[in-house]
DNA sequence: ATGACGGTGTGGCACCGA
C-alpha cells in the first residue's frame, strides 16, 4: 500500500503533471492541497477516466483539499468538526487496504504569514482543534495517517538556513512544539525512520532560484500512528516534479507500507 | 532588499503563499 501527498499549487493548472505523476508512480490515495478550486470545477470526469475516485473540498481562490484514491473512500469529513472555518483546509476518508482499512486525513495547515500577526494566531487555533480531533480520530481508528502541507519545519536540519530562519515563519518554538504536540499522539514522521539525503527539502520557493540552489524547507508530512509504524517500508520526497516546467513550488511525500501483513 | 516567482480574480493591478 502505497500513499503520497503534494501540494499542488492550482489543481487546475497541475491537474496533467499530477497525472503523469501518478502514472508513474502509483498509488493507492493521495491527499492533495492547494487545489484553488470550488467544488463544481473539480475534474472529477478526467481523474475518473483515469481510475482515481475523488473526494474534494474546495473554495474559491485559495486553500481547497481533495482525497484521491482507487477504491472509494468512505466516512468522508470535510474540515475539523467542532471547529467553524470559512476556509477548506481538512479532508479526510477510510480507504481499503490489503491489511485492513487505512483512516487517511489530508490536512493543509495555515501558512501563519508572520508570528506576530493574527493569522499566526488563527494558525495555533487552528493546531489546536486538529490536535484534539485527531486524538478522538485514534481512538476509533488505530491505523491512521495525518499528511500534508504542515507548514512546519520541524526541526533546523529541515531547514536550508537555520539561523536566517530561526523564529520565523514555519521554524517558531510554538509551530514546532504544535508539531511536537501531534507526535505525543502516537504518531511518528515517516520520513524520519529512516536515513535520508541530508538537506532533503518538500518546497523550494519560486524566487532566486531556490531550486536550482536547492534552497528550500521540509513542511510535507507523512504522519502515521503507532499501529501502522512497523509496517512503513519507506518514506520519500520525489523532487523531480519541481524541475517540471511549470512547476508547483512542493514536491509530493510518498509512504509504502509492507502490505503482506494479516489481512 | 519593502525585491525576486507564480496563481487567482478580475484588472490595468492587489493579495497571498512560504
Amino acid at each position: 500500500m502505497k500513499l503520497a501527498t503534494w501540494n499542488v499549487n492550482s489543481l487546475a493548472v497541475r491537474l496533467p503533471q499530477l497525472l503523469e505523476w501518478l502514472n508513474a508512480h502509483p498509488v493507492d490515495a493521495i491527499v492533495l492541497q492547494e487545489t484553488k478550486l470550488t467544488d463544481d470545477r473539480f475534474p472529477h470526469a478526467e481523474l475518473l477516466a483515469e481510475g482515481w475516485q475523488a473526494q474534494c473540498f474546495g473554495q474559491k481562490t485559495y486553500n481547497g483539499v481533495a482525497l484521491l484514491s482507487r477504491e472509494p473512500a468512505s466516512e468522508v469529513v470535510h474540515n475539523i468538526p467542532g471547529f467553524g472555518d470559512d476556509q477548506a483546509r481538512v479532508i479526510a476518508g477510510t480507504v481499503a487496504g490489503a491489511s485492513g482499512s487505512i483512516r487517511i486525513i489530508g490536512a493543509y495547515f495555515p501558512n501563519g504569514q508572520a508570528p506576530d500577526s493574527d493569522k499566526f494566531v488563527y494558525k495555533m487555533r487552528w493546531q489546536d482543534a486538529l490536535h484534539d480531533w485527531v486524538r478522538t480520530e485514534l481512538a476509533g481508528h488505530p491505523q491512521l495517517v495525518l499528511m500534508g502541507d504542515f507548514n512546519v519545519a520541524p526541526e533546523d536540519r529541515d531547514v536550508y538556513d537555520p539561523v536566517a530562519w530561526a523564529g520565523q515563519i514555519h521554524c517558531t518554538p510554538e509551530e514546532r512544539a504544535q508539531f511536537q504536540r501531534l507526535l505525543a499522539l502516537g504518531l511518528v514522521d515517516a520520513f524520519r525512520l529512516f536515513e535520508q539525503p541530508p538537506k532533503s527539502w518538500s518546497w523550494w520557493d519560486y524566487r532566486n532560484l531556490a531550486f536550482r540552489k536547492n534552497q528550500g524547507l521540509r513542511i510535507d508530512h507523512i504522519l502515521v500512528s503507532q499501529a501502522l509504524q512497523p509496517r512503513v517500508k519507506s518514506c520519500h520526497i520525489d523532487k523531480a516534479p519541481r524541475k517540471n516546467e511549470r512547476p508547483s513550488d512542493h514536491a509530493p511525500v510518498v509512504v509504502e507500507f509492507d502490505g503482506s501483513g494479516a489481512a
